[in-house]
DNA sequence: CCAAAAATATGATAACCATCATATTACTCA
DNA sequence: TGAGTAATATGATGGTTATCATATTTTTGG
């Protein structure tokens, strides 16, 4: 016996497909109708699960950000018991080509699928976009406690910002390059 | 007499109107029916101009990308004769304020307005971006010529990163908290 | 100034969109 | 098992979308 009502599993099972989605096409590409047919449902019930379709989108990113820790945590430690250093493990899975794969299957971090669309959310969506970032923050803190705030944030900031760059780069051999040379700057740099 | 033939001139309005608009609200909410309006034309002359929607969003991007590189030649001149080291004036343009808020007007560097959708172009836009990339890379070096290739990537990572991620709070005031701060450590590392 | 050509406008097509009122199905509890 | 309720489906509304064929206007060259 489940702890879920059926409700919610369905609510649960609309926010996977959507975390997926938004992801993979981005916030304003996700169609409601889309969505819910991707869920197994129809369009006309997605309005018994989300006031409209911000809160959905808002929602979706919180999800991501859920599935994505999880995710974290778990290749996270499988390194760090092989003896690498936590931040170095980090460093290693975020700038690693399978994240940059990620995307197109609907995958990965959310803020380096989104990062550039999240100031366009409502404001709602925007408080949900700084949880991201402050729980990015301080896991990176917890892996290297000797991090201040700001320099987490700046490390964070780096990561995302060469994964957009090399994920958009039309010839592979020069996004592997440059995602090699910039995971060792990064990891000079903080360890 | 100008050097362009009246339709030189409808094409270029519409890139301005577009590259406006993309930075604004992204690739995909860029609708034909929108642009040619805001650019004064109706919608059915678009396909005099561009073969399709995909192909205005590529040409759209490299325009941005001009008036992009235009502009930043300039405020950057000036601080430079006011005696700023060349590389630390950049950080303060690209990390300032004015830049933060330039979005919601349709201006500033497209890479911080677009990161994170650029890998769902099609190919022809995605060598754009690349261009993109390479020209800020060489504009970096130039600045400071003992940057490497390398380096100069991960500054701008880093300086995309920041921007999108201090676009997106909610509280201003930590958003120009974050981003002094990242100013700052940018500038020790790169000076 | 007039004819040829180029540029832009009109109008149509077929598909898609978010949202909601209402009907139907599925489930729960007695 | 059967009544009441919760969850989902149906169908409709009014709007928007990209694209193209055709008509009109504007510009250009003689």
């Amino acid at each position: 016996m489940s702890t879920l009502t059926k409700k919610e599993q369905t609510h649960l099972r609309i926010l996977d497909t959507a975390a997926r989605l938004i992801r993979q096409q981005g916030f304003e590409a996700l169609s409601v109708g889309v969505l819910m047919k991707e869920s197994g449902l129809t369009h006309g019930g997605f309005y018994a699960h989300f006031a409209n379709r911000d809160a959905l989108l808002a929602e979706a990113l919180a999800h991501a950000r859920y599935q994505s820790a999880e995710r974290i945590q778990t290749e996270l430690s499988a390194l760090v018991l092989q003896g690498q250093a936590p931040l170095q493990a980090f460093i290693e899975l975020y700038l690693s080509e399978a994240h940059l794969d990620a995307a197109k299957q609907g995958e990965g971090c959310p803020l380096s699928a989104l990062g550039s669309e999240l100031f366009r959310l409502t404001n709602e969506g925007r408080v949900i976009a700084q949880g991201c970032i402050d729980g990015f923050v301080s896991l990176l803190q917890q892996l290297q406690p000797s991090l201040t705030k700001e320099q987490g944030f700046a490390l964070f900031a780096s990561l995302i910002g060469v994964v957009q760059l090399t994920r958009s780069m039309p010839d592979p051999q020069q996004a592997h390059s440059y995602l090699a040379a910039s995971r060792n700057q990064l990891q000079q740099q903080y360890l």
